[in-house]
DNA sequence: CATATTTATTTTAAGTATAAAGTATCAATG
DNA sequence: CATTGATACTTTATACTTAAAATAAATATG
């Protein structure tokens, strides 16, 4: 019984069916992009606020946090999203306030080794505190036995768009 | 049965269920940043090599398409959520090359009304059909059926984070 | 009506973002 | 060993981003 209902399994789609899924994905990206405005904007503001940091400048040291042996420069921009031109300034700017060394590798003179300092990881563990705190007080109204699975359905979400930026 | 394994219903937490409601909260926030980053650029990416424009402008004409009268500029960076001083150059260049006018009220001589001309919103028209298509492209692999529930989802968490910031 | 406050917008300063061109070094080939 | 190509990084050009100060016009208050 129902066999009327069913939409066909496969395409062609009907156009109107094509329009309404239109639509489901462009309220499902502007509700993705509002999400993550508000969270960025409202962890922005308070990096700035209370430690006179970036969000940047905090990913670069959360990167190097894990590495006591520190990282070759060029491995940032892959782990961080982010192009290799703009990391330079970023870099620039945590040496300078010394929370990390730069130093140029014996073996390759074209390659730096990225390393954080003792006092650079004490300003880390300091904002990444307040970092999960601030995110927790944000995030405190939604259910927590709802977070990982919406986490799961965004993981493949982001599979999903990968895997179609890599075919054409 | 099963009574001692029940949590507590109230606050306090344990300290390992806080533990692990922050690490879910990080997992939740760093796969939303991912899906964002990912989309946004590669949108970015498309508007600038097909029709040499930026998400900004784009989405300043979308505000005025549906205005066929116009708009007080001060409304642009509340419904954006860009700052105003942001807004000022991003009007500049549209007003530069023809897509929108800019021209100050009778009533009130600090307000400006920005609204879009015959070319901007035939432009507009052909870059929106181009923007939904890619990102039906991008969505392509996520199953259609789910979009509205992933969508509600992201709506409940909005509203949470925008409770939460509005309390303090 | 003069002054004070608010509101709309612009300007400025510092930083972040990409793409694309440039420099330096290394590796591989003839 | 000179040339060619690939790799690591920096520089440049352009644009976006916020916060905060500045300007200018309207409104409110004494």
């Amino acid at each position: 019984m129902a066999v009327a209902k069913e939409s066909p399994p496969v395409s062609p789609k009907s156009g109107v069916d094509q329009e309404a899924e239109y639509r489901a994905q462009t309220r499902l990206w502007l509700r993705l992009l509002a999400c993550t405005t508000l969270i960025e904007g409202e962890l922005r503001r308070r990096f700035r606020e209370e430690f006179d940091f970036t969000m940047p400048r905090f990913d670069v040291l959360a990167q190097l946090d894990r590495e006591p042996s520190g990282l070759v420069l060029g491995e940032l921009p892959k782990r961080l999203m982010v192009s290799a031109g703009n990391l330079t300034p970023i870099v620039d700017r945590l040496v300078e306030d010394g929370y990390i060394t730069r130093t140029p590798s014996n073996l390759d003179r074209r390659v730096q080794i990225v390393c954080m300092t003792v006092e650079g990881r004490k300003a880390f563990r300091r904002m990444a505190k307040s970092h999960g705190s601030w995110l927790a007080e944000l995030l405190a109204g939604f259910p927590a036995g709802r977070l990982d699975g919406l986490t799961s359905e965004l993981d493949e979400l982001k599979g999903a768009v990968r895997d179609a930026m890599r075919k054409p």
